[in-house]
DNA sequence: TATATATGGATAA
DNA sequence: TATCCCTATATAA
C-alpha cells in the first residue's frame, strides 16, 4: 500500500522504534538469512526514505528496502515479554527492546553499499517530501518530452513517491488532461502540481492515509495546526488503530461512477501498464 | 480451489 | 506492450 508517504512514515517509525540500539535481524522465510546474520546484533543508525526507497543504516551495513506493490513493513510494541511467532511470510523480522517489525512481500531487500545507495538516489526526480527538492528539475525533465502528464507523474525519474493515487487525484484537483503532452505543460501549472504535492503528502504521512477530497484536507490541516495530528490514527510504531478520515477519492477506483464535479461519468484504463482515473468531461487542462 | 486485484517496477520482446 | 516477481485478500466457481 505505499506511495512515498508511506515510506517516509515507514522510516520515521523505524528510527524511532529502533534508534541508536542493537537490533536483532532474522530471516523466518529464509530468503534473507545469510544478509540478516551481517546485520544481527549491531546498531540500527538510522532509517531514511528517498521517494518510495527505504534505507536503513545497521552497523556499518545500509539495508535497502522498496515494498513494490504489496510490501508491507510494521513496526510493533512487543506486548508480551517477547515477540509473537512470525506469521505468514517475513522476509526480515529485526527485534529491538520495546518493538519488533516484520518485513514482507518486498521488491526489494538487499544489503547494497554507499555508491549504489548514490546511484538509487541521483536516479529519482525530487521528491515532494523532502525540504531540499528541486522542482526545476522535474520541470527540465517534463518539457522534453511528448509523453502525456499522467504517465509523467508516475515515473520515479520526474518525480519520486507519487503512485497511482496521488497521481490521478491531483490531475482532477487541478482539471488537467492526463493526456496533455509534457512539452505543452506550462511551467505555471507545474508549480501548481508542485505545490499541491508539498501540500498533500506531509498530510499523507500525517495520518497514514492518502488525504485528497478539499473538504478531507482542510480538516487536516486545521488537525495539523492544532498539533492534534499524527498519533490520531496511528500509533508511533505503526499499528493500525483504523483510519481517521473516510476512505474517499475524487477519481480513483471510482470508474463508472459520476464526478462530483461535473457529473460527467469517470474513466478507468489501463495506460502504459496501470490503471488510470480520470474525468473526461472537466479535467481539460493543458 | 481458482482467479482477480492491489497505492510498483524491472525486463524481455 | 506483455510478462514476471513479491504477498495477502476478496470474490467467483
Amino acid at each position: 500500500m505505499p506511495e512515498g508517504h508511506t515510506i517516509h512514515a515507514l522510516a520515521d517509525r523505524l528510527t524511532r522504534a529502533f534508534g541508536d540500539s542493537p537490533v536483532t535481524a532474522t530471516s523466518p522465510q529464509g530468503r534473507f538469512t545469510a544478509d540478516a546474520a551481517l546485520l544481527d546484533g549491531r546498531v540500527l543508525e538510522d532509517a531514511a526514505a528517498a521517494g518510495k526507497h527505504l534505507f536503513v543504516d545497521i552497523g556499518d551495513r545500509i539495508l535497502h528496502v522498496h515494498l513494490g506493490l504489496i510490501g508491507t513493513f510494521p513496526v510493533i510494541p512487543i506486548t508480551d515479554d517477547k515477540p509473537p511467532d512470525p506469521v505468514g511470510t517475513v522476509r526480515l523480522r529485526l527485534v529491538g527492546q520495546e518493538h519488533y517489525a516484520d518485513l514482507r512481500g518486498p521488491m526489494v531487500c538487499a544489503l547494497i553499499d554507499l555508491d549504489t545507495r548514490e546511484a538509487i538516489r541521483s536516479a529519482l526526480g525530487p521528491d515532494p517530501l523532502d525540504p531540499a527538492a528541486d522542482p526545476g528539475v522535474a520541470l527540465m525533465r517534463i518539457r522534453r518530452t511528448r509523453r502525456g502528464i499522467g504517465a509523467l507523474l508516475l515515473d520515479q525519474a520526474v518525480v519520486a513517491g507519487i503512485g497511482n493515487v496521488y497521481r490521478c487525484e491531483v490531475l482532477h484537483r487541478h482539471r488537467i488532461d492526463p493526456f496533455a503532452a509534457g512539452t505543452e505543460l506550462t511551467e505555471e501549472l507545474w508549480w501548481t502540481i508542485w505545490a499541491d504535492l508539498v501540500r498533500l503528502l506531509p498530510l499523507g504521512v500525517a495520518f497514514g492515509q492518502i488525504l485528497t477530497l478539499a473538504e478531507q484536507v482542510r480538516e487536516a490541516e486545521q488537525l495539523v495546526a492544532d498539533g492534534r495530528a499524527g498519533p490520531i490514527t496511528r500509533s508511533l510504531t505503526g499499528e493500525r488503530l483504523g483510519d481517521y478520515f473516510e476512505r474517499r477519492f475524487a477519481t480513483y477506483q471510482r470508474a463508472g461512477e459520476p464526478c462530483h464535479r461535473c457529473g460527467t461519468i469517470l474513466r478507468g484504463e489501463k495506460v502504459s501498464g496501470r490503471r488510470l482515473y480520470w474525468c473526461p468531461g472537466c479535467q481539460t487542462r493543458h
